[in-house]
DNA sequence: TTTGTTATATAACAAATGTTATCTATCACC
DNA sequence: GGTGATAGATAACATTTGTTATATAACAAA
């Protein structure tokens, strides 16, 4: 009988997950993962067939871990907002796993920005349409809106080239969803007054998700 | 004396080019460039003391060719509009430059986006505050809103991720531009019925620029 | 305790890359 | 024409990477 296994499939995703996060994922390298375990590399081919295998396992990690920042995003007050505040936060907190999520072609690593998108929306829809009281097409069309924005503010960070403070955004992100808002309530049936420009804003602006950690 | 030289400095950044154009930046190698000429590696180091040197000189074209492409975009009658299109037309047919310029850190090659929207507000400010009838703070406000989202359209076409046909684009844009314009128009002095929605959509589909090539 | 399976370490191989040393051939100037 | 400075070709070196062959050692079953 073989030895007990000393280091487990799972460490080893763990160990180069990490690597990815730090240094990105074109540094998954395997000698540079079994340094980091202290390990040689001959145990990555034990349990990987190829590199790429391995590789694979990490972008599912990494998806798992965005998934956790956004469905934190769903349980402040606005769901959109909450949503684009905690897709923004991923972009600065995990910049490396951002750029392999959503700034690769989605055939070479998967998911992609759209299925992003698509994925938030249906999260929000219901939310949207209640606490907007728009039908789902248009919930859609205004979630669709602002999420270019966020998607905006999100890769303008992860290329260190964003010159907004948190603030700023989310101050940028209530004008464009007032705009918005106002653009599309041509619905029938939405209560005037329902948005309270300096309301939202100040929601907007101190609101921060749970950090439950 | 020496031998005339054979092969100019400009031809082998040409070539760079060629290679950043259609591999992406990581592809432009000595071996490549020199395999692309029909010549050894030795010209190159000739001319450039490292590759780093010869990349950032390819850098500087891709810049020039975006360049191209924005001032084509200030001719048509929406100045904004025009810039977006044109933004969004280089993201198409130029992917890899566009990464280059506006996907990796400004550090790394320079500019960055934020440099790109900087640029193109200067471009565009006075025929927007002139057509909308804006002051300068307004229309640069105006402008960084519409901004974001063709921001965010160029990057999805790169990243192959893109769902949306030019002509949706462009109602998406007329869409949030209307919003935008009509959420900013409590600016004194603005004339109502300037934003019509059909003939500004119209004008948005239907209007090719000039590919004067 | 012996033994057979196999996880791990080590080292090697092959390919790709930047860079450099060396040689050859050119051609402007005398 | 002769010649010397040097552009270009060639090949080598060093480094980094994926991958694999080989050896070692651990450990469960006998």
């Amino acid at each position: 009988m073989p030895p007990t296994v000393k280091y487990q499939k799972a460490e080893i995703v763990n160990a180069a997950l990490e690597v990815a996060r730090q240094k990105g994922i074109d540094a998954v390298t395997a000698r540079e993962v079994a340094r980091r375990l202290k390990v040689s590399v001959g145990p990555i081919f034990t349990w990987f067939e190829t590199m790429e295998h391995l590789k694979a396992e990490v972008y599912t990690l990494a998806r798992e871990r965005y998934l956790a920042y956004i469905e934190r995003g769903l349980k402040g007050p606005i769901p959109f907002l909450g949503l684009g505040q905690q897709y923004i936060r991923f972009a600065r907190e995990e910049p490396e796993l951002y750029k392999l999520l959503f700034l690769t072609p989605p055939g070479a690593s998967g998911g992609g920005a759209m299925a992003a998108l698509k994925l938030s929306q249906d999260l929000a829809r219901d939310s949207v349409t209640r606490i907007y009281n728009m039908d789902a097409a248009t919930a859609d069309r205004y979630f669709r809106d602002l999420w270019l924005v966020v998607f905006s503010f999100a890769t303008l960070i992860v290329t260190d080239d964003c010159p907004y403070t948190d603030a700023e955004m989310s101050a940028v992100l209530t004008e464009v969803s007032l705009a918005v808002c106002k653009a599309y309530k041509e619905i029938p049936g939405l209560p005037e007054g329902r948005f309270d420009r300096d309301a939202v804003f100040r929601e907007l602006v101190n609101h921060k998700p749970q950090t439950g950690e």
